[in-house]
DNA sequence: GATGAATGAGTGTTCATTCAT
DNA sequence: AATGAATGAACACTCATTCAT
């Protein structure tokens, strides 16, 4: 069965009242799914539920989507497609600023941005306790490359030639240090905050924590790189030695 | 109805033949769970497949645990209390080695532990997906606190002690930027891989991984913090300017 | 989960061919419910013979009704609600009809209900059974009040003033007194049956049965009140010798 | 397999230990089970929560009765035995006792053995609702025929032949009478009370409700019978008239 | 375009009962 | 005499999905 996608034409004059109808019972549902999806995971969710939630037939989640898989792909592209479609807006003049301050502006969008978006943690995290396998099947995903990676790369590069920066930073490498810092104390503050008795997602502690993740990238990004052992475990005493001197 | 805890004598020899099957046909029942909640998450999970790979009747489990979800809280408290018994284990003279040598090796304790207990990452992803509603049932883990918690705050203050660190270094969010830089790339690796067409999980790929995190850890604990401002945005870059100059 | 209640519209002329339809589906499980809970009581009752034996699908239990529980108490409220539609339709002339004869013929009102109504016995045996449990739950019980007990009521006071009825008799425990004398001999047939080697369920037996409870009715009714004493046990005694006197 | 009833000597002097020991596990799995069965029915109950209560394996349940079903038929032995042994203990000079008050007293014994064994009226009830399967299935209980109901029909023949009761009283009918009066209100105390906001079961009910099934009794036995007549439902009117006059 | 009705295949759980010692 | 371990069959209930209009 052909699955109708129902895009309505981008200029909202020439649709008809149906084509509008149809695409806000069709955004209505793809709101609630994200929600959906971002709360229980994708085992977890229901579809009836979606379906009340967003005050329609079950059949039109069928109708619009195809199934329940289909849809947990779509949002995920979407969530996804959304977070570049931010980072394309990040106005950052890569040429003149300050290298360092640069990477540290990128943190703070990155975290922010998981800040005001908190589904997209909860789908990428559900997404990997299933080794990808939904993102696996999209066909969209892997064509968005990260723009903000790009930003990175240039920084770096600029940093290294002015002497700004420490030499051997791989920009995928410290790309995914960001994300670390500006993830992990939110996707996993709940068992934390249980564990140590502490509210982790407290607006204090979410600033007391950003701050430390400058300092992190910041030191980091402007001290001299350490000797470079082939064994990783002995490697750090040495290395602390040395640069402790 | 009472669960049968099975709680065979300590003693192997003073055990009578059928406390032992029955011990065993429990720890089978055990260790299937714990990969099986570890693969799929709690809702993903399948009762009746843990029965049939543990190659026990479907009643043994409600049996020995009573249900689904008290064995899953039951995996849980075992693959956190299987961390702590680990922490325990850390020989770390703290009153005598170098506190930055100090805080590296915890780090690596604590990698390597991830790498040797995948299950863990998972269950933890899975309960946070849930905002540890299983955790919060358990009577055990509030009581279990980390022993290397206790070790990064006495290496903090001896360093602090000694000017061989930063001032101003908080116990806890260091614990958590250094689980944070030992989980994430383990946990997301699925989802970053496919969308940067990496293999993240490559053993080299990990290995270089920890190399920039001990750079990054050891980098920020001897730095000088940078002045603190009221707004986390504007701060760097004053902070990187002072810092470079 | 909304339950689909299916309220259709009063008038069948507007119903759509869909409404019949699933009005005349529930009603047919529903019907069905009422004797398997009657023949089984809550316990013994199996919703998937209710399911099979109403032909549909196990899930439209679900739909419609919400669960076990939920249809059995809907179907308490139901035979109880019908008892109740039935007594308001008793034509009973209370204003002018001899208080005596007014009350035997409501005896055979409640009488010919239970005998037209075996499930009604058996639901309130079998509620009786489990401490009225369900019943509890119900909203709609409690309102349910009885009119025949507001006839009763007024036939007692009609016929104290007139003196054609003794003093002092409580409606309510008169109005037991009835279900007891309609209600006993057929919901405990069976082990009395069996024990005295009796066919009490006979209908010459239940004949005989009913004229005997006309008579200790209107005995009772048109006979002067016993001294009362304090110990009921030693007060029958003179009571009965100072009435036989 | 042959079923062990172990029913231990009836001499205790020559019971081995072994055997002691053996009939009080059996009389404390009997208990509980009386217990079990007349709080939750047959298809209620638990034989599990048997073996548990009683403090035994599961497995001596099956050692000492057979299975659920045998238990349940040695209960309702037993408690219906114990009736007949009480009824035995009655001590009623039959040949020299007011045939009313003697009545009275035999319908205060049954209304003193139901309110003194709660669980004989459940059992009841619960074998009537499956229409006396298990008891049907009893041995034992056909030829346990009712002492009270032979007192009964003594002291109706001396009332009817000294005149002090009206002619033509059925002994069962009566005994099926006296029974109704002493039973339903305490069976169908729960629902009768949660529709009528009424607590039935409270001790000062229970004795109002007792007077006025004596001042019935004795009424009955003390008129005169109305005339007979075919149709039950007209019946009452003249009789009344005629008796009012 | 939209929908209420219906369903087959699970899914966690419970039950009375038997096996092996 | 007594027991802990184990089981097959059933049970209430849920799920994503399709049928018929």
């Amino acid at each position: 069965m052909p699955r109708k996608t129902v895009t309505a034409s981008p200029d909202p004059a020439t649709q008809t009242s149906r084509q509008r109808l149809a695409a806000t019972t069709r955004q209505r549902i793809f709101k609630v799914a994200i929600k959906e999806f971002a709360d229980k995971g994708f085992s977890g969710a229901r579809v009836e539920m979606i379906a009340s939630r967003a005050k329609v037939n079950i059949r039109m989640i069928y109708h619009y989507f195809g199934g329940k898989e289909a849809l947990y792909i779509e949002v995920l592209e979407y969530v996804l497609g959304n977070l570049r479609d931010e980072e394309l807006k990040v106005e950052l003049d890569v040429e003149r600023i300050e290298p360092v301050s640069g990477i540290l502006l990128l943190y703070d969008f990155i975290e922010g941005h998981f800040a005001a978006h908190p589904e997209l943690l909860n789908l990428l995290s559900s997404e990997n306790l299933n080794r990808a396998r939904f993102l696996k099947r999209s066909k969209l995903i892997p064509k968005i490359s990260s723009p903000v990676l790009g930003l990175l790369r240039t920084l770096i590069e600029r940093g290294e030639r002015s002497a700004s920066l420490r030499l051997g930073v791989d920009p995928l490498h410290l790309y995914v240090t960001l994300v670390s810092l500006a993830y992990f104390h939110k996707s996993n503050a709940f068992t934390i905050s249980r564990m140590f008795e502490t509210d982790m997602l407290a607006p204090s502690w979410q600033q007391a924590h950003k701050e430390q993740a400058h300092e992190l990238v910041r030191a980091f990004l402007t001290s001299r790189p350490a000797l470079r052992t082939k064994t990783g475990g002995a490697a750090p005493l040495s290395a602390v030695d040395a640069a402790t001197q």
